[in-house]
DNA sequence: AAAGATTGACTAATCAATCTTG
DNA sequence: CAAGATTGATTAGTCAATCTTT
């Protein structure tokens, strides 16, 4: 349990942390940004389940994150003819340029808090382990 | 940010496993048992900065916490003579069966997906090295 | 004035129920 | 009926203002 509460503790006050240097750079949340960086991979093609799955919420949640985005001003929802179950949600102009200022405030803060040295590298490949272990747990598993 | 994003996805679908795992036994929440582990750990001289403190919580979010054991029944805010600024929070003997019951549902699961060999004490310590260079940094830029 | 805690308004998640389209 | 999404009620956080005690 001792490497649960390492986790989470890791977890939560890395993200503190970064969000603290967004909001003082005045950039958008970190929430809102990881949405933000999950459309900006799929290029106006990424759809409410993309970011379900992405981000490890609900689909509930994931429709939410797009209403808070629209309301922003960040992306837009866009009707797909062939299925119109979905639309597509695509970054608006403001969207690509928060993403971009986002991206640079957390790069820096990441690079101020571990350097870029060997160990992080290594670390990196340790927490890909874990993650495949967690990965196998869920399938194992299914809803 | 590659590592910023891997610890975010490794604690998102970990606390998920978790938490389905303890509301499947019936259990409560893994918010809850966190904080009745930190009270528990305590031993009923814990107060709300404690809780703050130890689970990166503003004060406001830890005072509604034991506000919500309370209510559950499973702590009780003991008045402190000495101080009466603030109390002092004991877990009630249905906290300590919670706890307790906890701990085995999430040692279950953690040693389930993980598993006890030494590939977790490795991934242990590199954990704590990343915690430690986050908590430098913390104390670099306090609020 | 500072320390500890509480409260109210707000933001984001969950689940379950529902609606629309395939 | 299944798939995709949305919505409403609930639960947990944040911040800022406030209250009590030191």
């Amino acid at each position: 349990m001792d490497i649960f509460e390492r986790v989470v503790r890791l977890e939560t006050t890395l993200w503190n942390l970064v969000e603290r240097s967004l909001s003082e750079e005045g950039e958008a949340g970190l929430g809102t940004f990881l949405a933000l960086q999950i459309l900006d991979r799929h290029d106006g093609s990424g759809r409410v389940q993309d970011l379900s799955r992405e981000l490890s919420i609900t689909v509930g949640a994931a429709s939410k994150v797009v209403d808070r985005l629209e309301r922003a001003g960040l992306a837009v929802r866009r009707p797909q003819p062939d299925d119109r179950r979905s639309s597509l949600v695509a970054l608006t102009v403001d969207g690509e340029r928060a993403v971009a200022a986002g991206r640079v405030v957390v790069q820096r803060v990441i690079t101020t808090v571990f350097g870029d040295d060997e160990m992080v590298d290594a670390a990196a490949s340790v927490l890909e382990s874990l993650q495949t272990r967690v990965d196998d747990a869920i399938v194992a598993v299914p809803a």
